[in-house]
DNA sequence: CCAGTTCTGTACTGAGTTGTCAAGAACGAT
DNA sequence: ATCGTTCTTGACAACTCAGTACAGAACTGG
């Protein structure tokens, strides 16, 4: 029996994420967040609580995002473990890894993992940015390992190797291309280096 | 037969490297710079150009001390290159790569390479932040690929492999490394991440 | 010791920022 | 239709910030 939202909340905090994504989160305005999502100041401090709380709650969606979209990305039959392996390395290329929603990033810096770029500027004295941010690395993590480990199990894979060590290692070239293309590398370069450590991947001893 | 300067021009521009890294471009204002330097307001304006100035002076005395330590860190005989490469993604671990004097980093996510943390942060609205970022870029993969040619020359690292596109990778790991870092990791996790890139390098294949 | 030049510190301005508040709008229950 | 509740809008005050200007300090060559 009171008026309704007239505003979609997950809608808003992609609108903000868009915006913390291009400008970072110190270079951006409450008066830019509210041009970017439409809202008003005031349904901005009443709904979340001023810059902080947006960018958790923009966060926390990211992360949801990002828990349907990794697992469903990199799931499936052993057979087909390598490939997506590959695949996952190569759309890392054009950033936006797997919660893909924004096509044409302007500027490939935009593109980084979103938690990643702000646990880099604002991780330090935010700890909650930090916990979140590794939320969404656990999440990655997890999911890549189980590929990892059915890669192995069809035979692809060295099953000697740590699973989760090579996880590790995948994510931490994903996250470095992030930062080369930031420097502004063509896409060309990234595939080049995206192919060339799936080519080092450690293949069975004997066949 | 005027005032000297009171200040060591590259020691002010250290310490505004120092608050940059630990606060962030937007994050910081004049005023740190000023507290963190010593050097008040006029003087700053004077010197260099406001904050815009101190940032670019900065990454270029950054540059400048990469463009020194780098070669000399991974140049040497033939015989140690795979000893000197193994020792520089050890080193990511910790931060500050190939231009250390900031030993104890607070946080890891202050000892991320400087010239990449600013790229990420402004690169996209700066141009010229990106063009130093990526001459520092440059400077490390000269050094980098000559190590790896070393390393093949040695017969440790395999010679059909293309040293470039190696370079880059190790490059990628690198950055990908201060990324991973700032989410709060362990070194020992980091020095896992190091050690099984280093552990898929592609030795040659006979013997 | 003096004059000229450069550096240093501080006060000031105008723009931009954050966070709050109150008045009005929209809606459902009665 | 009306009332109460909740959302929205715009304006507002306090504050911070970047950049400038000016007065004074420090030093050196003569």
């Amino acid at each position: 029996m009171a008026r309704p939202r007239s505003f979609d909340r997950d809608h808003v905090l992609h609108a903000a994420e868009r915006q913390f994504r291009t400008t970072g989160y110190n270079g951006t305005s409450v008066d830019d967040i509210s041009a970017a999502t439409g809202l008003g100041r005031g349904s901005l401090y009443a709904t979340f609580d001023g810059k902080h709380g947006v960018l958790h709650e923009a966060l926390s969606v990211y992360f949801t995002r990002l828990a349907q979209g990794a697992p469903k990305a990199l799931a499936g039959p052993d057979e087909s473990a390598m490939e997506r392996l590959h695949a996952y390395l190569l759309r890392a290329v054009h950033g936006v890894p797997l919660a893909a929603d924004v096509p044409p990033a302007p500027d490939r810096a935009a593109g980084a993992c979103f938690a990643a770029k702000m646990a880099l500027e604002v991780g330090a004295s935010d700890s909650e940015v930090k916990r979140l941010a590794n939320d969404c690395f656990s999440v990655l993590m997890t999911a890549v390992a189980d590929c990892v480990r059915a890669a192995q199990r069809n035979g692809d894979l060295d099953p000697e190797a740590d699973a989760d060590d090579l996880a590790y290692l995948l994510l931490t070239i994903v996250r470095g291309t992030d930062v080369v293309g930031a420097y502004g590398h063509s896409p060309a370069r990234l595939t080049s280096i995206a192919e060339s450590a799936f080519a080092l991947l450690p293949r069975p001893r004997h066949r």
